[in-house]
DNA sequence: AATAGTTTTGCAAATGTTTTCATAAATTGG
DNA sequence: CCAATTTATGAAAACATTTGCAAAACTATT
């Protein structure tokens, strides 16, 4: 019997050749261009492979200076209905392009966001995506320095030096705003989630807040609440606000706040639209299953992720440095949480 | 001057050796093993590190036999609620020990879990984990070929070959079942997911079975209902079922199917729980907010993914081979939707 | 000041691929 | 049937690290 590797061991790509009897050149060529070798010879490596159980290297492939094929995904956190939308469209799409993604989450803290894309460029990723468009300096010079190709999701903005795809929040903003100013509504109230460190928010509040001064409407203060990112928190702060103060319709920052605001109505017994009309902004999946279903803005965070994926591929197939901006369309969803002031 | 390496090419080992005079082998000592060098000549390298901007490149490392520092997340979906809630608390707990997650999913395919697997087995993930303990006969093949260190996440089974981490489904059909029984309930309504490539749900459903079977109590065969993961297919299932039939309570096989219950309960105008009674299993974060808040079987999620982590990493650090199984509690959080028969 | 012991460093080989270049074999055209 | 192409393969260098081994530089001990 002929001398084995020793038994346990990964067969290796030479182990592939001996048993094909042809050289690793040729098992490598088969892997990556396929056309370059004899079908015939194809046949013999194929089998070999499978006799072995061959898994290719991809680490020793990447260190050829070739695509590592894997994309880094930097997320604060896949814990939200809305991300975890983003990424599976988006992991779907990089994922028939070949490319496996490489994901971590770091809790909305831009010092931490920056330790997790240098980890990334450890491990040679071939682009990065980033959520929102708020990131530490280091991180955008990291980015430039390093010449990765990157890819920002969920915002859209004209004149961000980083590529981006995504919604205008702004517009987000000022479509709910204006929504209930159409409907009559002149008593606003607003929820809001913290606006620090988070651009949606941010630019959903300006949004908002500038139709509504172009509507001539004044917020009073006390008519505008902070609510973290959790049902059971933004039903509380509703709650409160509802009960000192008395707004014909409620603006919410995000779905899940409008949710926690439909469910401080029913606890305050007040009607869902003909006391309080409810607009949240997002659209996520659950929205228009809800009682009353609710009227969002919503940004297709589906759409969003899938065409994220297909930029970032792109710009990793040819690098032309020039930064992409995709803007994905808000519309309008209305359904029973909104009415006219009348009603 | 010096002759430059050319301008936009990464920093390497060599450069940063040359840049703090002294050998690569330092240098590379330098990160793997601090405390065998001089820390003078650390910090010089240090310098140098920073000065270059150099990234330490981890597939070079992989290359050598060495760890790759990466971890493979195998689930069906990210974007299921419960699923996030997991992914997040596995990828928080491998993360505080270095490693970085290559995720995929496979939309509840086995075979294309397998082919994910094959993928993640070139990138030379250090372990794998896996949701739930349904797999491809081929998966669990290549998981015992390649020796890879492997986990399955989210169900226990206390005769699995592979490693598991999770709930004992079957108990939590049991539990569920109890309760209502407890609480008085005879006639009782079942609304499961479809329960093919899905041995969760597979599990609840006889575990209920089973307990319902020893109260004596039948469940004739159009009181049981099969939806799918969506809250309003849930609630057309639901709704379908109460009016053909009035059962005075019903086993939902997940929470999502209680949500949609609830919605359909009210849409028929039946108070829950004084008309009706809805017991989930799950316990995703949303149900306590829920109005009325859900009665459901708490699995732990997030106990679940970081126990996950914890056992794989330790298993990476010491391979034995042994297979561990850790059960997490399963327990019924009695909320607002159950009752007793009687009120 | 010489010896033994310890700490710190460098050399060179090894890791598993891909790719360039060269060569051999097969095919085509005249 | 010979030259000119074309196709298929192999040899060897390259990629960026790590590590075993040995040498060199210190310390401590006498």
């Amino acid at each position: 019997m002929v001398s084995h590797k020793r038994q346990g061991v990964r067969a290796d790509i030479v182990d592939v050749a001996k048993a094909a009897r042809v050289s690793p050149s040729t098992v490598s060529r088969s892997f990556n261009h396929p056309d370059l070798v004899n079908p015939a010879t194809r046949k013999k490596i194929d089998a070999a492979i499978k006799k072995l159980g061959y898994i290719r290297n991809r680490a020793a492939q990447a260190m050829h200076g070739k695509r590592s094929a894997t994309i880094g995904l930097i997320v604060p956190t896949v814990n939200n209905a809305i991300f975890a939308e983003v990424i599976q469209s988006f992991s779907d799409q990089v994922d028939v392009a070949g490319f496996t993604i490489l994901m971590t989450s770091h809790g909305y803290d831009l010092d931490r966001e920056y330790r997790m894309l240098r980890k990334m460029l450890e491990h040679r990723v071939d682009g990065v995506a980033l959520i929102g468009l708020d990131h530490a300096p280091e991180t955008h010079a990291l980015i430039a320095e390093q010449g990765v190709p990157a890819m920002t999701i969920w915002n859209y903005d004209s004149h961000s030096n980083l590529s981006c795809v995504g919604a205008d929040n702004y517009l987000a903003g000022r479509l709910a705003a204006q929504h209930l100013i159409d409907l009559g509504h002149r008593n606003i109230g607003m929820v809001f989630p913290t606006t620090h460190n988070n651009d949606r928010a941010r630019g959903r509040l300006s949004g908002a807040l500038s139709a509504m001064n172009d509507a001539g409407i004044d917020v009073p203060d006390d008519w505008r609440s902070e609510a973290r990112y959790s049902l059971a928190q933004a039903k509380r702060a509703c709650i409160e606000l509802l009960t000192e103060n008395r707004p014909t319709a409620l603006l919410c920052g995000n779905d899940v706040i409008a949710q926690g605001a439909v469910y401080a109505a029913q606890n305050l017994e007040l009607d869902v639209p003909s006391d309080l009309s409810i607009i949240g902004i997002g659209g996520f999946k659950g929205a228009d299953e809800m009682e009353p279903a609710l009227t969002t803005i919503r940004i297709p965070a589906d759409v969003i992720g899938k065409r994220a994926g297909a930029h970032l591929i792109e710009m990793i197939g040819n690098p032309s440095g020039d930064v992409v901006r995709d803007e994905c369309e808000v519309t309008v969803i209305e359904r029973a949480t909104t009415a006219p002031i009348s009603a």
